[in-house]
DNA sequence: CGGCAAATTATACAGTTGTACAATAATATC
DNA sequence: GATATTATTGTACAACTGTATAATTTGCCG
């Protein structure tokens, strides 16, 4: 009997399109659905070429996880770093990349849920979602801080940490709104929500943060 | 062969015992290990009886869902019904109880997780979570506006709309932060975090709704 | 063009899955 | 205390699970 044919992929570009196919079935059939098969299928790939690239199913569903996050947290640093000539700027851009496309997306969401489903009782899963939440966590603590000085706040470390968790958490809840999609309010004013929400937190001047994000 | 004995239970009790059962599974092993063998061991019963209280596994998962739902909005509605005497007691507790146990909790946080990510592709699951939202956001509109009214601040309908997504997605940010237990921070000092970023949000006077709720 | 390393396929296997159904034990009713 | 009702058990079954491994095809190097 004759084999169907196939064409040979280097092996990042063949992990690559691995991970992406276990992110489309994990967000379509969750966890109990993304078997090795329908991944493999989904990759156009035969079910047995995932041994060859990860030791087990699980050890790839975890590297997808990292993969994920990899991609949400350099997508939203990224429009802080192209606004590096003004503090309020960075903030405000990066704020609102969070709650803007790419990273506002239902697949992104329910992939970020199904995962975070498992961080408690998932060791390897418990890891990835630490490091992350971590980066993302010094990364918005980095951004606050020349905020406040700018305007003559308190800008200690226990300040402006506590800032960046509250931040986090107005930052992660929008996200899920918006990202959900209910459909009970304009996503193109998710944005400015979120900005004003964030100067009243970090008792900004009105419109501190708005102004600062060009449209 | 003889069998195991058993008791029997009136219709609600088991059917109770089946849905903690579920939550259980699904809290530990998520969608992929919670298999109905597994959740009949758990709940003390034999695999078959599911199938007598629930017309398949998916409807007996939808309903755990429908049910957890129930439990985290109930407990936060009754804290600020046991406060009417004023409006800012009322939303400070409602606020307060959302980032405190028993809602805060690795376990319904996990739950909820492992659910919002089948809420885009479920059909089901989408309905309960849109009800359960719906629900909720209500409940936190319904509160703010006497409160915005009280200290003479703008209160029509679009304001305390937009109000209620900002401050729903301050309280599941930092629930989701909180429970899922990074032990970056005095867990302690949540609700007083959610109740002066809740302050700024709402432009509200200073420790306005931090004194409303004594501890 | 021939041969070689390895990327890929296909099959096999034991264990698990959700569901169906007949047998049985527990309770309520009389 | 006998009887009827039904909640509950145990087993059977086909489909699917992750993994192991042998067989093949591919692309590269000479």
């Amino acid at each position: 009997m004759t084999r169907r044919s196939y064409q040979r992929l280097g092996e990042d570009a063949r992990r690559a399109a691995l991970l992406e196919a276990t992110l489309d079935c994990l967000a379509e059939e969750g966890m109990g659905g993304a078997s090795v098969r329908r991944i493999a299928d989904r990759a156009g790939v035969s079910a047995g070429l995932i041994r060859h690239y990860f030791s087990s199913k699980d050890e790839m569903v975890h590297e997808a996880y990292a993969y994920l996050m990899a991609q949400l947290t350099g997508a939203a640093a990224d429009s802080a770093q192209a606004a590096t000539d003004d503090p309020d700027h960075a903030l405000a851009h990066f704020i609102a990349a969070n709650v803007r496309q790419p990273n506002l997306s239902a697949r992104k969401v329910s992939l970020w849920a199904t995962f975070i489903g498992r961080v408690r009782s998932g060791a390897r899963y418990a890891e990835i979602h630490r490091e992350s939440y971590r980066e993302f966590l010094d990364l918005l603590a980095g951004l606050i801080h020349p905020v406040l000085s700018q305007h003559g706040q308190p800008a200690d470390p226990a300040t402006c940490h506590g800032h960046a968790i509250a931040l986090n958490g107005l930052i992660d809840g929008l996200w899920l709104e918006g990202s959900l999609g209910h459909g009970l309010y304009d996503a193109a004013t998710l944005p400015q929500i979120a900005l004003s929400a964030a100067e009243g937190i970090l008792r900004l001047p009105e419109k501190t943060l708005v102004r600062a994000v060009a449209l």
